[in-house]
DNA sequence: GAGTGGTCTAGACCACTTC
DNA sequence: AAGTGGTCTAGACCACTCG
C-alpha cells in the first residue's frame, strides 16, 4: 500500500475495509479475513490492520470474538440500541420499532440548508413508533433526500421491521453512522399528544439527530418525541 | 513489570500511571515524561506506554499535542462540558457554574443503596445554578457522601468556581470519571420553576447520572433540570 | 491442534514543535 | 538540532474457541 495523500496506512486500511463492507464482500455477521490475511492482501502489517480494526469496531461498524474472528455489525437504528430504564432500577430494555408511514414531501428553507439541498427539493418523510413491551414510548419522524433514495417502498421498510438504517445500506449503499444527539424537552402537542397517548402539552423528550455517511455527506435528518413518565431514556455507548 | 493478577501490561500501566495522577505527581497542564521514558521507568517499550496512555487520552484524563508533550487534563464538570445550541443553528456554547449552596441532609432508603451507604446516612446536596450568557438555563442538585468528602466547605467549592469535580480530586483525591446519564423530560416543579424562572409544569430536560471513580465505586449522585425553550443540550464527547 | 483475536517488543522512521 | 508524539514493521507469544 502506498502513501497516498500523506494518509496513515491505517486510514487507508479504514477506508479500503469500510469500502469493502459497503460494497458488501463480507454479509452480515460473517467474518473477515484474518487480520494476518488482510495484512497480505492490503500490504501492511497485522499492527496495522489491528489499529484499523480498532475504529471500525468502536464505530460499531464490526465487532469481535475473540479465537473466532471479526464480523459486520448489524445496523440497528441509534433509538433502537438505546436503553429505557425504569427510574429507580437496574436493567434498560431495547424498544420495538413499528412503522407508521411514509410519504413524499418538500422540503423547506431550513430543511434544505441542513441536508445540502436546494430549497423545494423532493424528500421522504418516515414515521415510526417505539414500543416497550407493548407499550407506545416514543415517535420518530425521519427526513432523508428522495435523490439519494429513489423510490422508496413502504413495504420494503416493513420487511425489514422498520429498520431504515440497515435499508439504507441494503437497497441504497448508504452506510449511516450515528450523529450527534440533541436533547430537549417540548410539550406535546396535537399530533404527539393523539400518536403516543398522551395529554396535550404533557412533557416529551424530544431528540434530534442528523445521520451522515462514511464521507461525511448528511443523509437523514431526525426528530423523535419519548414518553418518559415512567422511564428514562440512555442512548447507546457509541458517539 | 510482572504479570499480576493475568492483567495485560498496558492496563497495569493505566493504573500506575492513574495513580500517579491522583497522587498529583504532575500538575494539571504540567506534561508526563515522554513514552519512551515512561516505558523505561515501568518496564514496558514505547508501544505499550501509548496504548495505556491512548485509552487514558480517550477518557479525557489526559490530552496530548504532538511534538510538545502528554499532558493532565482539567477536570470541568460534565454539564460544564457539554453545548447548549440554539435549535436551527451551528455553534454551541458551555455553561458557567454558579455555586447556589451546600446543606447536610440523610440518605433516603433509595438513595443510600445507589451510592451503598446504610439508610440514613449524611450526604452533602449541593446545588448549582448553569448560566449561558448570564442567562439561568439549568439547576442541577449533587449529592454525596459525607463519608468521603468529611468537611466540605461551601467557600472552598466557590473558591473553585462551583466545579465540584475538582474539587474532589484536589481536596479528597478522588477523581471522577463520567457516567452513564439517563435523560427524561419531566414538568417544572415548585422549586424548578422558581429557580430557573418558568412556570409550573413547563417542560424540563432532566439529566440524572451517577459519578463513578476509576475503581467503579459510585461517588456523586446528580439530576439536572434544562430549561430547553431556546437551547438544545449536546453532551460532551466523552461517555 | 489449528486458527483466531489480543498483547508485547525492539527498533525504525516520520511529523511536528520548540529552541 | 533535539525532543516529542504518531506510525509501522516483523516477529513472537498468549488466550480463547472450535472441531
Amino acid at each position: 500500500m502506498k502513501k497516498l495523500a500523506a494518509q496513515p496506512l491505517y486510514k487507508q486500511v479504514i477506508r479500503e475495509v469500510m469500502t469493502a463492507v459497503e460494497a458488501g464482500e463480507w454479509q452480515e455477521d460473517e467474518s473477515l479475513p484474518s487480520e494476518i490475511e488482510l495484512g497480505v492482501r492490503f500490504g501492511v502489517s497485522q499492527g496495522t490492520v489491528r489499529k484499523a480494526l480498532d475504529s471500525l469496531v468502536a464505530e460499531g461498524v464490526l465487532y469481535r470474538r475473540q479465537g473466532v474472528g471479526t464480523f459486520v455489525a448489524g445496523m440497528n437504528d441509534f433509538l433502537a440500541r438505546g436503553h429505557f430504564l425504569p427510574l429507580a432500577g437496574a436493567d434498560g430494555v431495547a424498544p420495538k420499532i413499528e412503522l407508521l408511514g411514509c410519504v413524499r414531501i418538500h422540503a423547506g428553507e431550513q430543511l434544505a440548508d441542513i441536508l445540502g439541498l436546494r430549497r423545494g427539493a423532493a424528500l421522504w418523510q418516515v414515521r415510526r413508533l417505539l414500543r416497550v413491551s407493548g407499550v407506545v414510548i416514543g415517535l420518530e419522524e425521519m427526513l432523508l433526500p428522495e435523490a439519494g433514495f429513489p423510490n422508496l417502498d413502504i413495504r420494503r421498510i416493513r420487511e425489514l421491521k422498520g429498520n431504515l438504517r440497515e435499508l439504507c445500506w441494503r437497497d441504497f449503499g448508504v452506510r449511516l453512522r450515528d450523529g450527534e444527539v440533541r436533547y430537549r424537552a417540548v410539550a406535546a402537542g396535537q399530533n404527539e399528544a393523539r400518536l403516543l397517548m398522551v395529554d396535550l402539552n404533557e412533557p416529551l423528550l424530544q431528540l434530534v439527530r442528523l445521520a451522515r455517511d462514511f464521507e461525511g455527506k448528511p443523509q437523514v435528518w431526525s426528530v423523535a418525541w419519548l414518553k418518559t413518565e415512567t422511564l428514562a431514556f440512555e442512548p447507546a455507548p457509541f458517539a
